[in-house]
DNA sequence: GTCTATAGAGAGATAGAC
DNA sequence: GTCTATCTCTCTATAGAC
């Protein structure tokens, strides 16, 4: 969008695979040793085509994330616009969470690495989509009318949504790289389920809810 | 230990401050970021200077995460021995390894940017690290007499593990990186004691105790 | 032990042809 | 739109003086 505006049907295509390659790698190895040869490589294409669609590397790094954080966004969106009480909105919520990261287990390496780099200097980079996050969840949960009565917690959301955000992405990220010989595939359909089952025992729990009651 | 054995009171004093200035840049920037210019001016010396006492950067980079890693292993060791039933260890082994994080939160950035490295190649890295802690607790807690038939677990080991791992890791490394306004110290005594009773819960949760009983 | 100086590789950015 | 060629900068590693 900030380039040649991109016409045409090879050019969308081009630039939604480079997109693609992009997120796979810097996920991989993080955005310094990733090499925009590489990108290159994997669609297809010489690494200089890249910097028609994108200004530069930081550029397309930030497109990544735009893209990434923006789908769990819209879903996450999408399921607490639709529920009714604050638990249905934690548990949809927290579901909708693990199946993001299921489908598209980039955002677990991302943000990890994003969270480990201490020194803001980056500009935008992912503080800026997590902002919208929590303003979302500020909008359609804490700030929705009665809502604030409620006894809300036993913990702070802040704390909540750490541990389970930090729950779910070191699991997905964890899991092959730290036991590689048990040959865990917390992608699949299982394991996730498992996974799942965890987190909202681990929501419920903090937030002082005992059993899964109505409201 | 690979270099010049290092005799001398300086000298063990310049290399007991490169590993320190290595810890902190490379918990803070990471592996490729930091320079090794960067860690030798922390230090007052020059960047030739660190070949002495460390091949190349990614032996320095090695000793490090052996110190960090030691740290927590002999941490975990102490109070895993002195513990007697299973929900003592699981109790005293849960707050230890908060504490460590407390004391000494490079750990949890390193941790967290070796995870994000999907790609193996590394050689030793963290993996070698983590393999120690994993048999020390399979040693000290899973092996131990009488406890195979205990009805161990609702849920896996490693699984929990994780959970506590990854909520402790996110939650020291991401709070101030993600929500700066709060103004957010997660290293503050009243936020550790916080963290640790949420993790303690979610130890406890998903082992299917349910109050805090004896054994 | 610690330094200065330099070699050499890697990778991003840019210019301009097709 | 995509390519080739090149410029330039950064940073590690090495050689050798003090």
């Amino acid at each position: 969008m900030a380039q040649g505006a991109t016409h045409g049907a090879r050019a969308e295509k081009t630039r939604a695979g480079i997109l693609d390659a992009a997120e796979a790698l810097f996920a991989e190895r993080g955005f310094d040793a990733t090499r925009l040869e590489d990108i290159a490589e994997r669609v297809g294409i010489r690494r200089a085509s890249i910097v028609y669609y994108f200004k530069d590397k930081r550029e397309l790094y930030d497109a990544v994330l735009e893209d990434v954080f923006g789908g769990l966004h819209d879903a996450l969106a999408e399921v607490l616009v639709r529920s009714r009480t604050l638990t249905e909105q934690i548990e949809m919520g927290v579901l909708a969470w693990v199946d993001y990261v299921g489908r598209r287990p980039s955002i677990a390496r991302l943000l990890l690495r994003e969270v480990a780099d201490a020194n803001r200097e980056h500009g935008a980079g992912v503080l800026e989509q997590t902002q919208r996050l929590r303003q979302l969840v500020q909008h359609e949960v804490l700030d929705r009318p009665n809502r604030k009565q409620t006894k809300l917690a036993a913990v702070d959301p802040v704390h909540l949504a750490s541990a389970v955000a930090g729950a779910t992405i070191f699991f997905v990220a964890a899991m092959p790289t730290l036991v590689p010989d048990l040959g865990f595939d917390p992608l699949s359909r299982e394991q996730l389920e498992v996974h799942k089952q965890e987190v909202l025992h681990i929501a419920q729990r903090l937030l002082g809810i005992e059993a899964a009651p109505e409201s």
